[in-house]
DNA sequence: TCAGCGATTAACT
DNA sequence: GTTAATCGCTGAA
């Protein structure tokens, strides 16, 4: 098992970088515990020339700032007032390109996750959703704007390459705000997701 | 200060 | 596939 070091993400090809994070495994350190999985479902959002993204159009706030830094960078915020979600900061500095983490299977640390998520039993469903798997991680607002090569939250590369017809590409969801941007083929699922959703 | 809003989820059909 | 619930935070004043 090999950290992804923060340079893997200072490439500007974001669309790349979020189809090569697919299989890749997402950990988490955090009441010391280790928690995390395989990474099933992300998102690309191309900075000031996507709608979708909110650093649309070179937007600078407090919040989108983060995302104008050089890449390898967590970028956690709020959504509906309620979810956290985690994105990975790409690019170089200056250029907010972003990659939304949708989806992983866990596959460690189980138990601290299902007490974490008031869950019973560990299936897919635990971390299939951007909120979802910030909660069962224990991520949260804190957690913004943290190095990706350090012992808090981290990506691994175990070896396994998913390429071609093994990446199902789609419409990203959510963002029907977005206009014409919404219906870009930004959104990569790992093909072998259907198969998990199958089984119980 | 405060109105408005959202990169979702769960629980439906 | 559809839709209602939900509330802390952002961002403009």
């Amino acid at each position: 098992m090999t950290k992804i070091p923060v340079s893997f993400y200072q490439n500007d090809d974001v669309e790349l970088i979020a189809k090569s994070l697919l299989g890749s495994f997402l950990y988490s350190r955090v009441d010391n515990i280790i928690t995390g999985g395989i990474i099933t479902e992300t998102e690309a959002y191309k900075g000031v020339e996507d709608k979708a993204s909110h650093s649309y159009g070179g937007k600078r706030t407090s919040r989108t700032e983060i995302m104008y830094g050089l890449g390898g960078i967590s970028y956690v915020y709020l959504c509906y007032g309620v979810h956290y979600l985690l994105n990975v900061v790409t690019s170089g500095k200056n250029i907010p390109h972003a990659v939304l983490i949708r989806g992983i299977f866990a596959t460690d640390g189980i138990n601290k996750m299902l007490e974490r998520t008031d869950k019973i039993t560990h299936n897919y469903k635990l971390t299939n959703g951007p909120g979802k798997l910030t909660k069962a991680l224990g991520l949260n607002k804190l957690h913004n704007g943290i190095q990706f090569d350090g012992d808090v939250v981290w990506i691994e590369d175990r070896g396994l390459t998913i390429e071609g017809e093994d990446i199902i590409i789609g419409p990203r969801i959510g963002v029907d705000y977005a206009e014409e941007d919404a219906q870009l083929p930004y959104r990569y699922e790992l093909k072998y997701n259907n198969y998990i959703k199958k089984t119980p």
